[in-house]
DNA sequence: GCAGATAATTGCGTGGCACGCACTCTGTCG
DNA sequence: CGACAGAGTGCGTGCCACGCAATTATCTGC
């Protein structure tokens, strides 16, 4: 994965920045468009809808759907990227203090906690996704985008460079991974445990393998 | 991820079924398919590769091109499958009786050994798939491809099974994560060390959170 | 080895999509 | 309030995946 891959991945991610009345607007139509392609993709399949009704949907030009999203399934897929920020944000708030697994694991865990929130659509729209091979693809996107933020945030704590160590990667990889993982396999099994049970287990298998603080050895 | 989807990612996985006439045709139209891919990509950049430019340097209508592949990435990144048949082959052919970790590491690390297969192209090739963010999305197919299929075979060796036990797709997630991200890092970096060397560095790393042998304690 | 079944190749046509460009409208800021 | 940046939009272009039906090549059983 080259520079200008980590750059458009990293861009994806909700920056939040400024809150004039641009970029607020444009939050706002953002979402819409994301919604809308939700909305109708979970009623006709994604296969069946066309960007300009999800344009329609959204009171907006065919032409803008891509003045913010390059493809539908990249719609569909985007609160993935929101809730990637807001994984990394819980992870640069927990203490340094603590092992840094435990710090990875509650950071993802805890964006679960909210008992599967906005309703039942939470679980449609994961089996959407997971049903789709365009949309999953697109969410390996998701996964790959935020395993590299993870690994900066990691390598940041640790106070290292990701271009000379490759412990955080590895660790946010094996992190990532254990989470898709955990969810894949809570998608598409009967589910008699809650998702946050099951994610925390896989972590916790994976977790042995690093050693709690820094004095880790690799390179 | 579906059950559909797993079918559509195996079925990549080249399966040198039958040797007649046919099948035997049929491989090499597939390889000079993909090698008249990788070539015109590696002197133009594959944006300015059309598909009828492949078909026309693998001497086929533009037509057939698709049905070999749906894309161009996907002919392009086809022999990244090949390898993992080879390295599935190479896992089933260990005894069982060797700890599983070992067994998955030395599968994974003989496909590389040896010693950068076909002449430098093989380190232009990978260049250009992880320079390329179409290329490097199809990459990430292939590595989901032999994720499951590895976690398969885990499984049969284990005697579990995959839909109950998730233990062998952690285990098979960690080992292509490490891969991977020993791969990137090795791709990106000064490269003072060789593949290998980084690919059993990480695979050792991350092995030690598993248990040697079928003991292990996952649901 | 021959006849019927089976599968691959190909040409044509269609629907769809990403994106460049130029123009307009709307916030933004001094 | 005036100039400018940036966002929305219409239009046009090039490319692509794929369905369909006709043709040709391979396979299989007798």
């Amino acid at each position: 994965m080259t520079t200008s891959q980590l750059a458009d991945l990293a861009n994806q991610v909700q920056s939040y920045g400024t809150s004039g009345l641009r970029e607020q607007k444009r939050a706002v139509v953002r979402q819409a468009l994301s919604r809308a392609a939700l909305d109708l993709a979970l009623q006709r399949g994604l296969e069946r809808v066309l960007v300009p009704d999800i344009a329609a949907r959204a009171g907006v030009s065919p032409r803008t759907f891509n003045n913010y999203f390059a493809s539908k399934e990249e719609a569909v897929v985007a609160p993935a990227f929101d809730r990637i920020a807001r994984i990394l944000a819980a992870f640069r708030e927990r203490s340094s203090a603590e092992p840094l697994w435990t710090s990875i694991t509650e950071a993802i865990v805890s964006q679960f906690r909210p008992g599967d929130s906005e309703g039942g659509n939470a679980l449609r729209h994961a089996r959407l996704i997971s049903d789709s091979p365009a949309l999953w693809v697109e969410q390996l996107r998701a996964y790959a985008a935020i395993e590299v933020l993870l690994a900066d945030a990691i390598a940041q704590r640790l106070g290292v460079a990701t271009d000379e160590d490759l412990f955080p990667r590895l660790v946010a990889a094996m992190a990532i991974s254990a989470s898709r993982v955990a969810f894949e396999h809570w998608l598409s099994g009967d589910r008699d445990e809650t998702f946050t049970t099951m994610l925390s287990r896989a972590l916790d298998q994976v977790g042995g393998a690093f050693p709690a603080q820094p004095g880790h050895r690799a390179r």
